[in-house]
RNA sequence: GGGCCUGUGGUCUAGUGGCUAUGACGCUACCCUUACGAGGUAGAGGUCCCCGGUUCAAAUCCGGGCAGGCCCACCA
């Protein structure tokens, strides 16, 4: 069938997009003769702000490796998911419905997250996932909200609990006053910012102490003042007594080699808690705890007069005090670096609570090397990941004091306190709808719950337990874990990737995938990340707009993985050439073959040697691009089919056999059936190389001329190309050819002359040898008549000299 | 302060020891060749960030700078 002169995407994508999801196209098949490919998906967070180019790159680049695999004969696994937990949903929800956790309900809470979620996840499958023509098994969807989500996260913390692996403590934790509740190392972020070091007077048996602070406002939390043992200012006051100003307590005054001598006047007063540093002082010195913080960040009663203000207004309050009784002897801004919720940008503080932890201090060597034994694309990445274990502080703080998100399976004794968990079979649980199944072992039946939800990444670490169904269908499980691949942003290295390996070494002592690769990270064109609070986000739907999917799938295709790219919309431009360039090659082979029946006897049915000249260097390129597809290499991949593409088969080959094909009688029906063959074979097999990255265009032109021979229902589901064509004469013999033809086209071009001129050319002896079987069609294509000459004659304005060759033309008027 | 990445024509980019440095976009000239003018052919345009070293040979390896980016860090 031929093709259409002109292209439509739109329709052609729209049909296509529908036809794959509707006939399961690319359905995971479970087929025991087949490896599988698993790939851990990023569940991306379904809120109504993320639909930005970036992500539209980064699902597609996932999407690529999908398809390719597939092509490669594995039976790919590839589930797509949405993670509806954690904070940023809640936050959404207060704020579309003017609701805070303190004034609703908790089911009723959650009632609205779980809606508001459902219908951001559907805009975004269709914005997105479909849109971009993403081969997803949509039978395989989860969120980590689901029942079985839920229950995985719990199976979890039941299993590291009985391992001796989670344990809960009272201490002083990572606090976002913001969203109240507590927050791990891995959700910060450090914010650079200016404040004020104010230096503050405390009196020592009659002399005056200057301490400096950049946290007034923490005077009455003051449990002791800080000098450097080996300061010969203060060395003198250490194990004396120092009065807090305002307040009008004594704090003693210790020493601590931690201090820095050269900060402010070298004295620090510790509070409980100003800052990380408090902490460590506070539990390393046995110090008294003095809390002022309340946990929305205002203050209590033991702050004074400062009681009931937030922190910010509380600062300024008690610098107007000091002030007005001229405690602050001096004043300067400098540049501080505070680490913020990640979330919502504000300052940490810390709070003592009881918490649940994760053991992963004990682990840094092993988790190191769980690491090492992963593939990393690009491999610099498990150097960050490396750091990030190294320059671990805390163990993985997992509860947090929100509403909605997967609840601790967890109750308490009235009588013992201690705590109850229920057995895996009664999971997912709600302690705070639910009673334990039976009594405590102490004979008590009644019980407190557990009021906390984990943390996201409690859930989110678990997502190949979760997608390989774990639980659910352990046979299943055995076979796609460890998976192959988990694709994702760097930026979550430290959270998801180092989660999930450290989940998968607790639980199972294995690796949880045996690589990961690092996405392109999208930034606007002056290269800065993309935010919209910037405005200079790019969104997809505006791009489709303009562009069809293919076209951005290109432009998808030419990315670096791990690599930063700076998103310019003139770089779509050679895309949409190669496209139309493309369907009209593909047109101009319909067209030929629209005669064409092929049969068994094809192989030897090949008998020009241009013929086998391209199909020689064509299985070349199929093993080279095959090389840096799996290493993730696609736009030098997609570079070296599309250069063969436009310039060996489209510029040379195709032009080459157009005598043959409309002129049958010149040369024979079996030149004709050579080229028709050829032509066959090379581009159905550009189509498979193309197809992962151009699934649409291909799929159409598969289905025009290839279908009805291969009788297979999508060019998805067919393989990648293996002409194995060997034939190194043939090859040689065809690369002089298209060196000749160079030059013959650029004398014509010197000379001014069209190519319908018919021109002599002049071979050397040698040449003329070698180019002996390919004559006829270098006559053809380069319209000539053709002489021999002596190897070094010499003539001004011939082609001697050229890449070594002897070439003369001489144009006939 | 520590770790990592990057620096190649106007812009983006390939190349990790070897002839005259790759390609794309843009620019210039010519060509209306029956798949394609969103095309074809040719051309202009580069101190390969700087300095030093290793080598017969360096964009490439080593050392030291400079610039940009990312991650981490207890200067209150």
């Amino acid at each position: 069938m031929a093709l259409e002169k002109h292209y439509d995407a739109k329709a052609v994508e729209d049909k296509w997009q529908k036809h794959w999801i509707e006939a399961g196209v690319y359905n995971f098949k479970n087929d025991a003769s087949k490896k599988p490919y698993a790939i851990d998906t990023p569940p991306p967070y379904a809120s109504a702000g993320h639909l930005h180019v970036g992500h539209g790159l980064h699902y597609t680049q996932i999407d690529i490796v999908a398809r390719y695999k597939r092509l490669k004969g594995f039976d790919v696994y590839f589930p797509p998911c949405f993670d509806n937990n954690g904070l940023p949903t809640e936050k959404y929800v207060e704020e579309k419905y003017n609701i805070s956790k303190a004034t609703t309900s908790r089911k009723e809470f959650r009632e609205l997250c779980l809606k508001e979620s459902r219908e951001v996840e559907k805009a975004y499958a269709d914005r997105v996932f479909k849109t971009l023509g993403h081969s997803y098994d949509w039978n395989l969807l989860y969120t980590t909200i689901d029942p079985e989500a839920q229950k995985v996260a719990q199976a979890s913390f039941i299993d590291l609990y009985n391992k001796g692996l989670i344990y809960r403590a009272k201490e002083p934790v990572l606090w976002c006053t913001y969203h109240q509740t507590a927050l791990a190392q891995a959700e910060l972020e450090t914010k650079e910012r200016n404040t004020t070091l104010y230096y503050i007077p405390f009196k020592v048996e009659g002399e005056e102490l200057l301490i400096a602070t950049t946290r007034p406002e923490f005077l009455p939390a003051c449990v002791a003042v800080f000098v450097h043992p080996e300061d010969d200012r203060y060395k003198h006051l250490i194990g004396k007594k120092a009065v807090v100003p305002l307040f009008n307590y004594e704090v003693p005054i210790m020493s601590d080699e931690l201090v820095d001598k050269d900060f402010g006047t070298g004295v620090v007063m510790v509070c409980t808690f100003g800052d990380k540093t408090d902490v460590l002082w506070w539990k390393k010195h046995n110090l008294e705890l003095k809390v002022i913080l309340n946990k929305d960040g205002t203050l209590n009663e033991n702050a004074g007069f400062l009681k009931g203000l937030t922190i910010k207004e509380a600062k300024k309050q008690i610098v107007e005090k000091l002030d007005e009784k001229g405690l602050i002897k001096d004043q300067e801004t400098i540049q501080q670096s505070v680490s913020t919720c990640w979330r919502c940008g504000t300052p940490i503080e810390f709070i003592v609570t009881e918490q649940w932890f994760v053991k992963v201090l004990d682990f840094k060597q092993e988790l190191i090397s769980q690491g090492g034994k992963i593939t990393w694309v690009p491999k610099h990445f498990f150097d960050r990941y490396k750091n990030w274990v190294q320059g671990l502080q805390w163990d993985w703080c997992i509860s947090r004091q929100r509403f909605y998100g997967v609840p601790i399976p967890v109750w308490y004794c009235k009588k013992c306190g201690k705590p109850f968990l229920p057995s895996i079979e009664e999971l997912p649980v709600d302690p705070m709808a639910q009673k334990p199944s039976k009594p405590c072992s102490c004979g008590s039946t009644e019980f407190v719950p557990d009021e906390d939800v984990f943390d996201t990444w409690m859930t989110s670490s678990l997502t190949p337990q979760i997608a390989c169904k774990w639980l659910e269908n352990p046979d299943l499980y055995k076979k796609l874990y460890p998976m192959q691949l988990r694709p994702q942003s760097h930026d979550i290295i430290r959270t998801w990737a180092f989660y999930t390996i450290a989940k998968s070494f607790l639980h199972f002592k294995s690796i949880p995938w045996e690589t990961i690769a690092i996405g392109t990270y999208v930034l606007d064109e002056k290269g800065r990340g993309m935010h919209k609070s910037k405005g200079n986000v790019v969104w997809v739907d505006d791009l489709l707009k303009k562009y069809s999917v293919d076209n951005f799938r290109y432009w998808v295709g030419t990315a670096n993985w791990g690599e930063d790219l700076p998103f310019k919309e003139a770089d779509l431009i050679a895309g949409k050439r190669f496209l139309t360039k493309l369907w009209n090659a593909a047109r101009f082979v319909s067209l030929i073959l629209q005669d064409y029946k092929p049969s068994q006897s094809h192989e030897q049915s090949v008998t020009e040697v241009m013929d086998k000249w391209l199909l020689a260097k064509l299985s070349i390129l199929e093993k080279e691009a095959s090389k840096f597809m799996d290493a993730f290499k696609f736009g030098e991949a997609l570079k070296r089919v599309e250069n063969f593409f436009w310039h060996d088969f489209c510029d040379n080959y195709l032009e080459i056999v157009k005598d043959r094909l409309y002129n049958p009688e010149k040369r024979g029906l079996k030149a004709k059936l050579s080229a028709q063959i050829t032509l066959y074979k090379s581009l159905y097999s550009l189509m498979r190389m193309l197809a992962p990255i151009l699934p649409h265009i291909t799929e159409e032109i598969y289905d025009s001329i290839f279908k009805q021979f291969e009788n297979i229902e999508s060019i998805h589901l067919t393989s990648w190309p293996e002409t194995g064509f060997e034939d190194e004469e043939s090859f040689n013999i065809g690369e002089k050819f298209v060196e000749v033809l160079t030059i013959v086209r650029r004398e014509k071009n010197k000379q001014r002359k069209s190519l319908k001129a018919k021109a002599k050319l002049w071979l050397s002896k040698d040449l003329l040898n070698i180019l002996k079987p390919a004559l006829q069609d270098l006559k053809a294509v380069t319209n000539s008549e053709i002489f021999e000459t002596e190897a070094l004659e010499t003539e001004a304005g011939a082609g001697k000299g050229e890449e070594g060759l002897d070439v003369r033309i001489e144009l006939l008027e």
